[in-house]
RNA sequence: GCCUGUGUGGCGGAAUUGGUAGACGCGCUGGACUCAAAAUCCAGUGGUAGCAAUAUCGUGUGGGUUCGAGUCCCACCACAGGCACCA
């Protein structure tokens, strides 16, 4: 038999027993390893996607082994704007192209012999799960966590289409180069800020890689500071700025509005009015990338003046676009002794700069860092963290500013006007206003139709479907129209972890008994271009899902791991254009799926970057042929042999260690050391033979599951992970180094029940040593059991 | 600019706690088997000197701590990714 039928024979035997069932409410202890669903392009399985899932495989099959109840699922990702364009160009409706493409990963995952439990597979775009997505929506906007506001949008004024940031990046349209436009457009927003402190807080109830905390930490951005008042000069109008420095408040010598700030207009004299209509007008033609790529400094003065609280001075109001109207309030202090931008902004409008802080050079530079205060009044002679603490004391009790956490994460922008997306589940009503559908009207669907070109204003192509549009209101009943945007594609990826735990509820999206049962997904793991968005909506969604009472814990993920890129032989991101590309299906073919399982494993840290060689692949296509070729040594023999009894506990050790620590390059390793001393050997017995095949099973289920049989053995599936005992992964006898002064000078072979004494003996007994000490003064000894002795001389 | 990660043979990479650097694999060299090739097996493979034993240098660079540093500390360089006027 050749490998692809080997292969086939096990597939379909682990599909006909559901050998990877995960069962709810089982009395095994339950385990749910997650690895991102993917989005099913026309492109095919990637071999990125091969490694991550033979990882995720390799651990879900060991923990099986171990007698653990294991969740291991898979789903589809489907929503999403290619899946639109490839509908738009063949005139054919989007849910064919997925379920074409569907068809393609779900047959090579198969060939590749995953373990998922394919009877909780779903897609987020079949009906009866966007359903729930919708219905969560509505959760949302009861709880008063969804609300429609009025904010910028990527528009490309060519393709008369909203684009996405990602498909803006660059400040140019992806698809046809055009500049890309600012354009207001009325939109859901879910009000995911009142989340950012509980969402860096949950982080401690979680395990994720330091890296992926770090991730999420900064990407909510907090920010602790203060808030100041400022009076403006001869107006009965005052504005607030935020700063983190506020202990340099005797430094402002001059404020700044962002362009967009409500005061601009109404403090603005008389004589800077046509200016500052200038300024205004450019800024709000420019989009955000725009704005931020000449870093050159603009502004315009608006003739107005503020009182600095702490000691009444009169310093200039300025605009301008440095100042982010979108963050804290759209106003700052300047302080251009104490911080580079507003350095820069003073140096070339001819600002006054006063330094409060010992230690910089006002003719040189910004002073940022921490320093004794000067020229500062009552904070005169007291360091940052002093100066700080006193300052908001003083501006708390005059009741010109308080004391004021920030941070960078905004609301989370939900209205997308595309048509392959979740519908949101909204009608406007001219009476009633908006008005949310009736859940039990649910699930609101995509019309069957086959035109979605998009509209000239930037509208949804569901607005021009007229007949899904016009409905009535679900509370007057008067005519009315349904809401045309959709969802983004993050929200049906932020709860599809919930939905694996009970796929097929038609009450709920998940039950409590269920979801309970499962407590958490244990073993995360995915792109760590995810690590930073996806991660944080899941969270969100999730800590709000607990909230109002729906889910049992505020963290439902527990460890997160990310995974490195498979490149191209040419270390450079596989692509099309480059032509670097490797199809699964091809190896699978010619080398077997084994081979690529084994290969992707070892081909190096996971975590980091590898690229592709076909010739090492190869080398692991030789390991495996060993491992065949073995079976003819094999003799009668329940027991280990005696003298690889040491190995195979060390190796059984390692092995365990390695698949639940990123380590599967070295599990790999140990598994060729292991084949290669059963290779050594005369004979080996059935035992030895069948642990190796154990070992390997999950990395190279097929190959070892059909080795094993005929052996007479029952299917590895259905059988226990090998134990290991302690005390025989312990060589009796091993070979130490010696040095003298920290220099290899040779080696000696001890016995475990060496002591010390007795190591020093042989140490200093040995030839070459003898050499390197003669004639001089042993200092002292030291020796470290079981690893060195290094005999320090004068 | 800031944050994160990574720098180890010809290549992918090991070294779990400071303890024989280069495991394992690829590639290469020589040999066995063969009419020949493939496959397989055996031996070798960081640099330099030496027949060898061995010596010496060696984990991006420069310092330091230590009996001992790829691993810890300080400074710097290069590459990759992310964020980018967040006050």
């Amino acid at each position: 038999m050749n490998f692809n039928e080997i292969e086939k024979k096990w597939q379909n035997y682990w599909d006909e027993h559901k050998s990877f069932k995960g069962v709810d409410g089982s009395e095994k202890s339950p385990y749910y390893v997650l690895v991102e669903f993917p989005y099913p392009s026309g492109a095919g399985l990637h071999v990125g996607h091969v490694r991550s899932y033979t990882a995720q495989d390799a651990l879900a099959r060991m923990r099986r082994m171990k007698g653990e109840n294991v969740l291991f699922p898979m789903g589809w990702d489907a929503f999403g704007a290619p899946a639109e364009q490839y509908a738009i160009k063949n005139h054919i409706h989007p849910k064919e192209a997925v379920k074409e493409n569907i068809k393609t990963f779900k047959r090579q995952m198969k060939t590749l012999g995953f373990s998922f439990d394919w009877d909780r597979e779903f897609s987020t775009t079949d009906p009866e799960y966007y359903k729930w997505t919708q219905w969560q929506f509505l959760q949302f906007y009861k709880h008063d966590m969804a609300y429609k506001a009025t904010v910028p949008v990527n528009w490309c004024p060519n393709c008369k289409t909203v684009l996405s940031n990602e498909d803006a990046a660059g400040g140019v349209c992806e698809r046809c180069g055009s500049r890309v436009v600012q354009k207001n457009k009325s939109q859901w927003m879910l009000r995911m800020s009142d989340y950012a402190e509980d969402l860096l807080k949950g982080l401690d109830d979680t395990h994720f890689a330091p890296k992926v905390k770090l991730g999420q930490i900064n990407w909510i951005g907090k920010s602790i500071g203060a808030e100041v008042d400022f009076k403006v000069d001869g107006h009965n109008e005052s504005f607030t700025v935020f700063t983190t420095r506020c202990d340099t408040l005797f430094g402002a010598t001059y404020c700044v509005l962002a362009p967009e700030h409500v005061l601009v207009n109404k403090i603005t004299t008389d004589e800077h009015k046509e200016e500052v209509a200038k300024y205004v007008e450019e800024c709000l033609h420019k989009n955000e990338l725009e704005r931020t790529e000449n870093k050159e400094k603009t502004g315009v003065f608006t003739g107005a003046y503020a009182i600095n609280p702490v000691n009444n001075e009169k310093i200039p109001i300025y605009i301008s676009d440095y100042v982010l109207a979108s963050y804290g309030t759209g106003a700052i202090m300047a302080v251009p002794a104490h911080d580079e931008r507003d350095y820069e902004f003073a140096r070339k409008f001819n600002l006054k700069i006063i330094p409060v802080l010992e230690g910089g050079n006002v003719e040189e530079q910004a002073y940022v860092g921490d320093g004794i205060h000067i020229n500062s009044g009552f904070l005169n002679g007291l360091n940052k963290e002093d100066a700080i603490n006193e300052m908001i004391k003083y501006l708390e009790e005059n009741h010109c500013g308080k004391k004021k956490v920030n941070y960078k994460m905004r609301d989370w922008i939900f209205s997308r006007q595309r048509f392959w997306g979740e519908p949101i589940p909204m009608i406007y009503c001219e009476k009633c206003g908006w008005v949310p559908m009736n859940e039990s009207d649910l699930p609101l669907l995509l019309p069957d139709v086959a035109e979605y070109e998009p509209t000239d204003n930037g509208e949804s192509p569901l607005a021009k479907i007229t007949d899904w549009v016009n409905t009535t209101c679900p509370k007057c009943g008067a005519p009315a129209k349904r809401e045309t945007d959709t969802m983004p594609n993050w929200a049906g990826s932020s709860w599809y972890f919930l939905r694996f735990m009970d796929p097929h509820n038609d009450k709920e999206f998940a039950s409590m008994k269920n979801m309970k049962y499962w407590n958490k997904v244990n073993w995360y793991n995915g792109g760590m271009e995810h690590t930073a968005r996806h991660l944080l909506y899941a969270r969100f969604w999730v800590q709000f899902l607990y909230n109002i009472g729906l889910v049992p814990n505020k963290e439902m993920i527990d460890t997160r791991v990310s995974h490195g890129m498979v490149l191209g032989s040419d270390n450079q991101k596989m692509s099309k254009s480059k032509g670097n590309v490797i199809n699964p299906d091809d190896i699978v073919k010619e080398f077997g799926a084994d081979t690529l399982r084994v290969y992707e494993m070892f081909m190096g840290d996971y975590e980091q970057d590898s690229p592709w060689s076909t010739d090492s692949l190869r080398g692991c296509k030789r390991f495996i042929d060993k491992v065949i070729r073995l079976k003819e040594k094999v003799v009668e023999g329940e027991e280990y042999s005696k003298n690889l009894e040491v190995i195979i506990h060390k190796s059984i050790k390692k092995v365990e260690y390695d698949l639940t620590h990123l380590g599967y390059n070295t599990a790999v390793s140990t598994l060729m050391i292991l084949a290669n001393k059963l290779d050594e050997q005369e004979h080996i017995t059935k035992k030895d033979y069948q642990v190796l095949l154990t070992l390997l099973n999950p990395i190279a289920p097929h190959i070892t599951e059909e080795l094993n049989e005929s052996l007479g053995y029952k299917p590895i599936c259905e059988s226990s992970w090998p134990v290991y005992d302690e005390a025989k992964t312990v060589e009796a006898e091993i070979t130490i180094g010696i040095q003298v002064n920290g220099k290899l000078r040779g080696e000696i072979t001890i016995s475990n029940e060496d002591s010390e004494e007795e190591m020093k003996e042989k140490a200093l007994s040995n030839e070459n040593v003898k050499k390197h000490i003669e004639g001089k003064e042993i200092v002292k000894v030291i020796v470290i059991k079981g690893k060195i002795v290094n005999i320090v001389i004068k």
